[in-house]
DNA sequence: CAGCATCCTTGGGGATACTG
DNA sequence: CAGTATCCCCAAGGATGCTG
């Protein structure tokens, strides 16, 4: 989190809101995670880990929970017995999808041309 | 690196090229220091010192060896006395700089709402 | 000027066990 | 089921000093 906005001084070329954007998306998970969910349909939290195996249960708590405080996730408990948890990314999680398929999009062309040489 | 492309089976959803990007950039200095390059222009190591007084000179180095290794930042020396050295993006790092602007405008977007709250 | 070599610290993150 | 709570380790990265 860039505590003072001083920075943007410091660091003039580097907008303020892109370093806000590279540090929620940093999160070791973070880009799985939204992945995941971006078909839009809520998914539960054991439904998450069985989706990704390599990622432990704690850092998955831990993960998801720091992207709710962000707001790119909304967390829905129902009260019940056993407890259910959907998560599902928000509007502003959602918006970062097309970000994503440029980045996929552009690592597809990156690939080819390390193939070639 | 995600050494074995096995793994997209286990993530079908995210796919082995948006890992790749990911990895990539996830250096911790790495989208600063493509932004500063993202004009276009060479700049020498101790201009991109003055740029990014933050990021100690060994972080700085390390990360743009590992840019270059890459192939999104390329390294020019020129045998001189003094010696001097010019990095520059890549055709493919150039490419980059559209997504950036996308995140950036993202950002605009997320900060502006979460000050409405 | 543009690094490399070392030492040292910190916290990210894994493994494991327990709980409402 | 969906998490906490602890312990512990290692490597990312900062500080400092030296060099072709």
């Amino acid at each position: 989190m860039p505590e003072d906005r001083t920075h943007k001084v410091s660091c003039s070329s580097f907008t303020y809101e892109l370093e806000v954007a590279f540090e929620i998306l940093s999160g070791k998970w973070v880009p799985l995670i939204i992945w995941h969910l971006a078909d839009g349909e809520p998914k539960r939290f054991g439904e998450m880990r069985r989706l990704m195996p390599k990622v432990t249960q704690k850092m998955l708590t831990q993960q998801l929970r720091a992207l709710e405080k962000h707001g790119l996730v909304s967390r829905k408990v129902y009260q019940e017995v056993p407890p259910a948890v959907e998560y599902s990314l928000t509007e502003m999680g959602l918006k970062l999808i097309p970000i994503f398929e440029n980045v996929n999009g552009w690592a597809v062309e990156y690939l080819e041309k390390r193939e070639e040489s």
